[in-house]
DNA sequence: TGCTCAAATGCTGTGCACAAATTGGCCTGC
DNA sequence: GCAGGCCAATTTGTGCACAGCATTTGAGCA
């Protein structure tokens, strides 16, 4: 890994995780200039990345305007979670990867990870938790091109929940995704990647149903 | 559409073309400086295209050394086609688009096309008829998202069937693939987008299993 | 003759200055 | 008071020059 690519990957995770936890909410203005200085490069690689988020929808460029974050419109929103539905699926028939007891240990984590939350919810903890719970699952998986797929799709997304989290029952949310957890323990217990990747789906269906509620 | 988004468009196409037609093979170093001048721009607007077509793994830029076209590695190849097959299932499934008499018009038109390949055979002219035939199924589907992940997969691996087609008949490819334009012609008259799914994903496992030969 | 090392060459990465474009405010004229 | 146009400020897009890095090549030497 060069420094160059090094500080590539870092600006696009911050400004990823920037826009998906809606510290830079959908309108918001990226300056070049301005995040340029805020970590310290020229604007020269951070319009590599800036071209990066706009080539996977995040944010759109206008010559004379700004860089924007995008909005996601409803059916997109509604398209990309019909797809994230039959890939999570996908995940566990293609080529799962073994369930080791770090597997299961890395689970463990998560269940109390949850139990904490749902003591004192907060919208960004639960936000931050279940894009870190997105990123376990696809470790399940050892198709790679699956697992670049998914994870495109629900970052292009993702910043939908916290914009409805207000109409939505937090503490209900914590309470079901802790019931997800221990369904999925319940699966790698039982070397069972495939019913992993069905209770995935199935509670990804839900949410979006509750999403649009 | 601007000047400049017009531009880039018109340089990503041509070098994706370059690529998986094997006018740029892999290894083939693409000197910034050398295409800037042919398509008569700086190096700054295209060095913008190489990052996409590096950030979708058609290229790799190496600091000192130049940008590459990639190769693609046999377990790459497995699951890029292994997602591919379960996509094209998938664009019979989630949201197929109305089959018109365009559709069909078009349809008739590759048929022609294959035809009169069929007569005189080349490798890049199959490869090309291939090209804009896999344009034409995506079309068919009216999930964006699937059908953009799908057009990502696809061009990834593409270089694949003219790198092997020396070890393979030309002639029957051609008439496999004539035939396979017969059955969905059936499919659509049929109006079974769901039936054209099916016949595609079957021809392309088929394909990909003619390739491992 | 073969080996080593250093200089030169050619490439991508970066920073900077300028061009192009849009927006919003302001001013003028009616 | 209002409408319309013009101008200036701000922002992204582009071109260029230079820095950093890897490979190559050739001279010198054993």
């Amino acid at each position: 890994m060069t420094e160059a690519s090094d500080r590539f990957t870092r600006l696009y995770s911050a400004l990823r995780e920037r826009i998906c936890l809606l510290d830079a909410p959908p309108g918001t203005k990226l300056s070049e200039e301005a995040l340029a200085a805020e970590f310290g490069t020229s604007r020269t690689p951070l319009r590599r990345v800036l071209a990066r988020l706009e080539d996977e929808g995040l944010v759109e460029s206008r010559h004379g305007v700004g860089t924007l974050v995008t909005d996601v419109d409803a059916e997109e929103l509604r398209q990309v979670y019909a797809l994230r539905l039959e890939l999570t699926h996908l995940a566990g028939v293609l080529s799962p990867a073994p369930i080791t007891d770090e597997t299961r240990a890395q689970l463990e984590d998560f269940v109390q990870r949850a139990d904490a939350l749902a003591a004192a919810p907060t919208p960004r903890g639960f936000a931050q938790l279940n894009m870190d719970y997105h990123a376990f699952g696809l470790s399940l998986t050892g198709n790679v091109a699956l697992r670049e797929a998914s994870e495109r799709l629900y970052f292009r997304t993702a910043r939908i929940w916290l914009q409805s989290i207000p109409r939505m029952d937090l503490a209900s949310e914590c309470a079901i995704f802790l019931d997800e957890l221990h369904q999925t323990r319940t699966a790698l217990a039982a070397n069972d990647p495939q019913a992993a990747a069905l209770i995935r789906r199935a509670h990804i269906s839900m949410s979006m149903n509750r999403l649009y509620a």
